[in-house]
DNA sequence: TCCCTTGTCGTACGTTGTACGGAATTTGGT
DNA sequence: ACCAAATTCCGTACAACGTACGACAAGGGA
């Protein structure tokens, strides 16, 4: 990297790369006791796991280095590996306690109630540990304790409303995929700001003019006429906020017209 | 990184941190002349974003190097800055480019049947470059040429609906929010598969009998029941193709009865 | 012809994850 | 009580990364 950082690169991370084992052990908490030869540990998976969520949560996964993560703790930077086999390892258990600070409110009322707080708890989530979008967890999810905690709760607003196990599951993923991706744009949106100390508005007003040089408004008039609107409204590129309500509330219409054809 | 890059992390990017004029002409091939004194230039950046494309189509976008690129061409490194200020703006240009590869049918019919041909061709086209999905280009997008075409081909699918200018933005925002997100789940399926040599199922039938050991059917009786349907039909975590066409079904619905009630 | 601009690219630096091996520490066996 | 085995801790080293810097070569304008 040059100095400085002035690079335009974050890292993303995926696991299951090591010892199937040894990795539900770490996620489950359930690793064999301390031997009784040797020294007695310093530290423990769970004081390294907080380290590397406050880091990722003031600058960002990329910042997560196994060195940023030993020097938080006081220690030296391979030290680490006696506790966890390899990095991808401590951002599955990250991502998992993370996952687990989620709030799972017990909502009273109609599946659609109860799916909105979902998507909203999902999106706070988010807000809170953006980096939780850069680890890759699609396929292959980390299988910890809170990640399946997470899917009972949001299984269950849509439970006993008529649906096929196979329509529920499509359901809350759709609306996951979809929290995602909106609290996605909200998150970059953020780390741009942070990393060239230029907000949205900012970088907007610098690129609009040079745009209109080579645009071609006869070419592209619905393009011209909306992004006029729009850019006017949003005062930005795109405006995460207001995308994740009206998105959601799209999304739960389309719900309702499955489940009304259900009953 | 470990030798054999045995690491799990990826790159991502953004982009709009260098010079904005140099990044405008770079997108939009308005770069002045060659000048008249020194030596001829061997290579176009075309070439070289051509180069960087087939790269990231093959080997992911983090096998995207600079000496990579350099090698493929068969030039020194650092010879690349001489056409394009860094690799921020080369992934920028790559990115415009791509999107200029989808497929932009004009399709006979109402707003559903063109909305769904825009949802597929983008489909498609994160398919064929799947690393597409990891350059940041929510918020701060590369104002290229491509993407502009792309933005105003999606736009006439719910042009003259009766929808307002900021619904039409934020209906097809949310289109491509949701597309991108199911695209994601395939695309990291295959780059899974592709760096560990381990398909989806094989990976699952080596978890599910790690999970079956520490979780609890009777605390989460609807992931139980659920997870059990879900697994035998996917036979992996979450099969996206059928999720795509599941969940855009769904959201079309919600935007017929968004479009239902304006008229 | 000479000079001055421009393109090419070898070298070097600071960053990353982590393999390796030596030193220090604790305990079980005797 | 003492030794050996087991275990933790961690300094050093390596290959990869993006790219700053500066030396060298190429070629048009004077």
């Amino acid at each position: 990297m040059a100095k400085k950082d002035e690079s335009a690169a974050e890292t993303r991370h995926y696991g299951g790369r090591g010892d199937p084992v040894r990795s539900m052990e770490l996620l489950w908490g359930t690793s064999p006791g301390p031997r009784s030869r040797g020294p007695k540990q310093g530290l423990t998976v769970e004081r390294i796991v907080q380290a590397g969520i406050e880091i990722a949560d003031a600058e960002g996964l990329a910042a997560v280095s196994m060195r940023r993560v030993a020097d938080r703790l006081g220690v030296g930077t391979m030290s680490l590996y006696t506790y966890v086999p390899s990095k991808a390892e401590l951002v599955d258990v990250m991502f998992d306690r993370a996952i687990g600070t989620a709030a799972r409110p017990e909502v009273e009322g109609g599946w659609r109630e109860k799916l909105t707080a979902v998507a909203r708890s999902e999106w706070d989530l988010y807000r809170r540990h953006p980096w939780l979008l850069q680890v890759m967890a699609m396929s292959r999810p980390p299988l910890g304790p809170n990640s399946i905690a997470g899917y009972d709760h949001q299984l269950r607003a849509v439970d006993g409303v008529g649906l096929t196990e196979l329509e529920m599951d499509s359901v809350v993923s759709m609306v996951g995929v979809y929290v995602q991706g909106t609290a996605r744009a909200a998150a970059e949106a953020a780390a741009s700001a942070r990393d060239t100390g230029q907000t949205d508005d900012e970088w907007w007003s610098v690129y609009a003019p040079l745009l209109e040089k080579v645009f071609d408004a006869d070419k592209y008039p619905v393009a011209a006429r909306v992004g006029a609107v729009a850019g006017e409204t949003y005062q930005s590129a795109y405006d995460a906020t207001h995308g994740f309500e009206f998105g959601l509330a799209r999304i739960l219409d389309g719900v309702e017209s499955l489940i009304s054809s259900r009953r």
